[in-house]
DNA sequence: CAAGTATATTCGTATATACTCATGTAAGCA
DNA sequence: TGCTTACATGAGTATATACGAATATACTTG
């Protein structure tokens, strides 16, 4: 990182970290990479209440992580930056890493 | 992503960012990116109590972010996994992404 | 306007966790 | 053994938030 961050940038990155902090949405968002949905397709695809997906959705976008579009009666999110997936890479190796050192452990 | 992800796997990834999404932990982590330090002067760095900063140093060991070693009456922590600085940098990156759009959209 | 559909929001509950203060524990030294 | 230092942990409080059930809102169509 080299420089300093302030208290408030330290504030931002941590909300951004908080809002992938949670399965749920990291259902929803791994759901949107095959494309905009709207929010009963999204519904249908992770199993969860309307209720609940429809607020993760805002929390989502309110991050900054989905878009938002009104169609008629339809509300159709997308991914709207899409470093998202860089994120959940570099964790994913993070973690295949950590599991493989775990399991070294217990070779001959 | 591409492949799908197990609730397992969503579950763990999950914890990582949850580890990250803390204000306080995110100043640990830059605190120890100068290089191994002690308990006490960790706590002298950011503005928080003895045991606060413990605890934190104690989950993110757990998540495997953080690595501690014992020396005497002293427990030095340092970093275990710096791909912790590439995800805050993504975040970063994207931040000021986003917050250049907004900007833009007061101008002329 | 009435009725139906898609989404959002309100409310209540359960759980997690950040924080402080006080105390416990472990290591070093007189 | 007793004292001091460094760190960890327990208890209590305040706050956040994930979730479901019910209700409200927005839009479309008859």
């Amino acid at each position: 990182m080299g420089k300093k961050l302030s208290e408030d940038a330290l504030r931002l990155i941590a909300e951004r970290f908080k809002a992938l902090g949670e399965p749920m949405r990291l259902k929803l968002i791994m759901t949107l990479e095959q494309g905009e949905k709207n929010v009963g397709q999204i519904v249908e695809q992770v199993s969860s209440t309307q209720a609940n997906v429809s607020r993760h959705l805002q929390y989502l976008t309110e991050a900054g992580i989905l878009k938002r579009r009104k169609d008629g009666l339809h509300v159709y999110y997308s991914i709207s930056d899409p470093r998202v997936f860089d994120l959940c890479q570099v964790v994913c190796g993070s973690l295949e890493e950590h599991f493989n050192n775990r399991a070294q452990a217990f070779k001959s």
